[in-house]
DNA sequence: GATGAATGAGTATTCATTCAT
DNA sequence: AATGAATGAATACTCATTCAT
């Protein structure tokens, strides 16, 4: 191993070591009222060391958000790659990996919003915008050619759009993610309302009995 | 009317003017871009003013929200009250309720979600704090009762729930809804893709074919 | 005086009161180490006051030098204006301006040349900036003027050296200075006006025809 | 040559390379404005070198200034030297002296000036304190001298300005004018020479009996 | 009630300087 | 000698909030 490796990986293990940080103390006091000093004391780290790292206090908070989706952008391409597996395995397999960047972050649906404000957008460097808005891109893709897949190969019933019908379901499981997001940050265990079991499928689906 | 009475419309009329202007600013330059200042130039009033009628910054921004509950609550419950509507007629009044708050502020979930944030909960005097928790929960409840009451008059079929679905449905549908909030924030006409049509269906039931 | 009056003069005393303070600290720690706070304290007044009377530090430090060159500026405007005086008569006004402009302010030269350093110039606002450019320009002409004439009317006679000439011929050369140091600084190719080749010998040595 | 010699021959040129890179990158952006990682960049060495040099930051701008004033004096000196010349042809080799040093940099006057703030002078090492006042002394006094003899050898005949006399006026006025600047800042009683009297006459006509 | 000038606490960011390698 | 990663002190500027008028 060169030194240039060793020294390629120290710098790697620091910038980890910044973002793990960052994402105990953002998870504590929020984004506004965490201060770069809290993260750097954190971190063990002083508090312009972090700017040798990440360009600001904005971008710190993107990159957490960056590397989840990295992560989930990556295994769902694992499950697609897969040739011979039938579209009901792949719905599967997309479950558990979105349960396991679930388990690895359970705040990533707060975050995700807060990085969409343009309080923060406004400040991230154009590429690290640009990887953003294309890895997020490509992840939308990716799931919907899941299903389209299954539609196509007619395992899954076609459903035709029904108007508004997502937006008016996107309006109905934000208020229960909503309500989901309280029990998360308030590490509370009051579960979502079982009734929601239900509701899901039919508000979804526009079809009852 | 006496003086009274006078002097108490006068004083809510004060407080829409504000709540029009904070509205408008904050959906343009986000929460925290926005000043105080911003809001009283806009309403056409002095900073201090708006202090005579919010407690601080963070108890403006969230009665937006609470405004928006309380419609929604009230909406709900009308829904709720004449007895002889069937179940199948309830969701549709609950879809067609849940728009019209979408058309009146659609970003509500997006201030929903930042309003969570531990961020402004903080700041929030006691009494707004329990308003909110207060409402939240009966809008929740309501929506559960509507698909209950479906469930047990079995014109719905009763789903068992599920193991981790709702986790996941939630999760599956945020990365959904954070696509649909940046069509929102860049008012772009980019629609959800379709293919998510089939994709709520199948997600939320786990069934095909 | 109506209200309106009464506000516009206390908002000029208290520009005065910051200007009053900051040239007595900017003269006894330089620039760079004088900080906003401390002409705050000298001041009698918050740091955030500061900014409601000047847009930033550089344009404080500016404005000083503006009030001086305004100073100059009229005062040679009435020497130039009464027409029936002679040449040699608006020599020696000329050096009582001067003189008095030094007395005033011996730090003007230093300030001068440190206001021309691209450091400070690249923030001050744009009106500002013009204004400077303005009344600089507009003051060399006018003193190139006062020795125009006098060389084309020949009018001069030959006197000995007077006492201060040395600091006075200082104050006439640091104006000529500047301006010649705008010149390399811009490279524009704006030479030193002609006229001050017969200037600096008639000011120098106080003698003419 | 012994090995001490290459090692010292080897550290003037370190030395060199870095006032070299620091003159052109303190051009460009100023004192304020450059960072001694620009200049370390600039001489390909890394920030930590440069202070095997320079004991910091300011001591590094004053060095480009000695280093003029250095050539500048050991040119005077080699002026004087030689018994055999004439006060006029001091005179012509003092102007052209003074246009050698303003070509090899422009903004010696402007630097000049900037030294004498007491920002920077506060910094400098006692050595290098003594070092500048020292050569500046010498520096005025030599050429103070020039012109006594001229005079008092009653040898300067009459001729007409000469191009270029602006900037060669602007040159040696700026030096006197960087004296005088000095005594202003630190109130030291030491008036100007009084040779300047007559060599401010003499220099500006490029006239002599 | 309304004003808006004044406040001053709060913080992201920079960069000269150091020192372990 | 040279490096350059890490430091951490230093500060301009903002803006929510107050209060005398």
């Amino acid at each position: 191993m060169g030194i240039q490796e060793r020294k390629r990986r120290e710098r790697k293990r620091r910038r980890r070591q910044i973002l793990v940080a960052a994402k105990k103390v953002f998870s504590i006091k929020g984004f506004t009222k965490t201060t770069m000093e809290d993260i750097a004391r954190e971190a063990e780290l002083s508090p312009g060391t972090l700017y040798l790292y990440f360009k600001n206090k904005d971008e710190l908070y993107a990159s957490l958000s960056v590397e989840i989706l990295e992560h989930l952008y990556n295994k769902l391409k694992r499950v697609y790659v897969k040739e011979a597996q039938s579209p009901q395995r792949r719905i599967d397999l997309l479950k558990q990996t979105l349960f396991e960047v679930y388990e690895f972050d359970p705040l990533i649906l707060v975050n995700l919003f807060h990085l969409q404000s343009s309080d923060i957008l406004k400040n991230l460097s154009a590429p690290m915008l640009a990887h953003i808005r294309d890895l997020s891109q490509k992840t939308i893709d990716l799931i919907a050619r899941i299903f389209e897949e299954g539609v196509s190969g007619q395992v899954f019933i076609e459903k035709p759009p029904q108007e508004l019908s997502n937006v008016m379901w996107a309006l109905f499981s934000g208020i229960v993610l909503w309500e989901e997001s309280k029990r998360i940050i308030n590490d509370q265990s009051v579960p979502v309302h079982p009734a929601f079991d239900t509701a899901f499928e039919i508000f979804s689906r526009g079809i009852s009995r």
